[in-house]
DNA sequence: ATGAAAGCGCTAACAA
DNA sequence: TTGTTAGCGCTTTCAT
């Protein structure tokens, strides 16, 4: 037939390409590069694109990042993939990393520090361009240390308050505003209110923002009525919860500071054999995936995970491509409270 | 002082500390790789590491992946990791993979042959050593092609029948066969079943099954009792169950071939009025997180999804090790119904 | 036990 | 417009 031969075995290179189109490697890079193409002859740029298409050339990643010192991937920390929180965040990533050629590697650091430092050991090593961080602590040496490194990174889903990072957090204050309302519109006037750890910056503004909207909507805030989980998780939820019911001072709402710590609500409540929202009304927070299961449905306030993976993404190839911001600007994302079944008027 | 001055900015290099040591980089690498370093003096070698230590030194992946044709990156190909069945999947491989020193890189198909393509090109181009795949269906022609290529490659969750791939899958017969009995011990005999997409390796498997076991324990299989739903969804689920329950052949169970069906059925049930377990029982396939927190807590099949991961990871370094099996094996890991508050005995 | 040298596949500065 | 050359950081064969 007299054309070339298709070597079936091997990956092509640059260098099969090139022999095939009896041109130089730098010539089929450049026609191969759309950055570069116009400094190739168009016939010839055509050609070797042809030629590079029947071999099935596919250049490799590892060789050009080595050469360019960009590898095109990014980092994703996640304190656990499996807290269903975070999928979506994923998903919204990479919806916007993956057109744009970009991988992200996940990374889940269980909220341990040792891990976390391992990970991230890890992910450099593969010289990522660039880190997507969602396990941020209010006080966290190593990302001050990655940020003194120069190296493009976001925060998401938490934050950490004036430390300059750019960061992409759902509308707290707006959240648990309209959470207090809503029981207080009910009714509700002894309205417990469940914090999360006080290392993490949602935690903190949540508890704040309970204070100040229940004193400011015309409710007595009693110091008795909040209690302290130690962690994001439904153990800690049913714990604290538990104690609060063996406390003397009754309440009628209890609001919680994650979907998780409101899971926990449920078994605790079932265990001491009282109903909801019969006898308490349950809010969450974050209204994860599958939490409108529930029975009854837990209302919780909607925060538009899959959207705030996407800006941290875009506000990542930003940097990647811009350089550092000389301070970071912190998204705040609009959140909803979508109201379910778990919360009723008190009886009057 | 007069020790040797660590340099700040950029990251180390072999040379960097080749230089630090007043060796040759060979020399380095040989003491830094504990496969080589025996080759070298062991007090040059304690030297060397120390210096690699306080330099901060860490292995650049990216140029050796490209020196040894190894990048100790696996990638790992899945439907869609928000569907929850999948993270501890993913957890699992990755607990399995770390140690060893390998990164996974997740890959969402959406079931899109287009999107698998896309995202197969991608990790190749990354040059993973291996792939791990969830998204099998029982005719891919993909991965006849992938195998050709002579790639390490585990399917993981679903299965090619008589493929010859290695596999890591869930008992399913034991597993639909033991809920068919348990609703039969209950005293159930009219049991629908609602099959998932029939180009899966999972559902035609748990169609069959129940069949057979329901044949076997003596309950007449009532075809119009059969309906098949064209996604692993909880719409598709809802729209199956809801035609049942339109038609005119009576049931008092429907078991569900997976959760994400099973979930649809409560809806499906909801909006006609039905309660469950007091009307129709349900059944559940996976157990997957969170399943226990429905009103009434799903009685499932519970997959030991987590462990399904660590098996994959282990057969896959096992491949990616010792070279491809002529043949591979499929390993079968067991199940365990866990009956929850969903079903109940028929009314007699 | 160590050094010298080559080269993995690619890009980019420089030359022609 | 194209070719030449050098080199990213590492491993490995060969030489010493």
């Amino acid at each position: 037939m007299g054309g070339y031969s298709v070597p079936m075995s091997a990956v092509p290179t640059l260098r099969d390409v090139a022999v095939h189109a009896g041109v130089h490697v730098a010539t089929v890079s450049r026609a191969l590069n759309p950055e570069t193409r116009h400094q190739v002859n168009a016939e010839t740029a055509a050609r070797i694109i042809s030629i590079a298409r029947d071999l099935g050339y596919r250049p490799n990643a590892l060789a050009r990042g080595l050469r360019t010192a960009r590898s095109t991937t990014v980092g994703v920390l996640l304190p656990d993939i499996t807290n269903p929180l975070f999928p979506p965040i994923v998903r919204g990533i990479e919806e916007v990393l993956l057109p744009e050629g970009y991988t992200a590697l996940i990374a889940n650091t269980d909220n341990a520090p040792d891990q976390e430092e391992a990970q991230f050991t890890r992910l450099r090593q593969h010289h990522v361009d660039g880190f997507i961080v969602a396990t941020a602590r209010r006080d966290h040496p190593l990302l001050r240390r990655v940020r003194q490194e120069k190296i493009p990174l976001v925060l998401v889903n938490r934050t950490i308050e004036r430390g300059g990072f750019t960061s992409v957090v759902a509308d707290d204050t707006a959240g648990v505003t309209a959470a207090v309302r809503h029981l207080i519109d009910l009714g509700h006037r002894d309205i417990a209110f469940l914090a999360g750890p006080s290392n993490l910056s949602t935690a903190l503004l949540r508890l704040n923002t309970f204070k100040r909207a229940a004193a400011e909507l015309g409710v007595a805030v009693d110091g008795r009525l909040i209690e302290r989980c130690e962690a994001y998780s439904e153990a800690a939820g049913d714990a604290a919860l538990s104690r609060l019911i063996a406390g003397e001072r009754r309440f009628t709402a209890v609001l919680a500071s994650n979907d998780l710590i409101a899971l926990g609500c449920y078994d605790a409540l079932e265990r001491n054999g009282l109903s909801c929202p019969g006898d308490i009304s349950v809010i969450g927070f974050n209204d994860m995936p599958f939490i409108d299961k529930l029975r009854p449905p837990l209302t919780s306030v909607h925060v538009p995970h899959h959207e705030m993976g996407r800006t941290a993404a875009r506000l990542l190839l930003k940097q990647i491509r811009d350089g550092l911001p000389r301070r970071g600007e912190t998204v705040q994302l609009p959140v909803e409270l979508v109201v379910r079944g778990s919360t009723a008027a008190v009886r009057p």
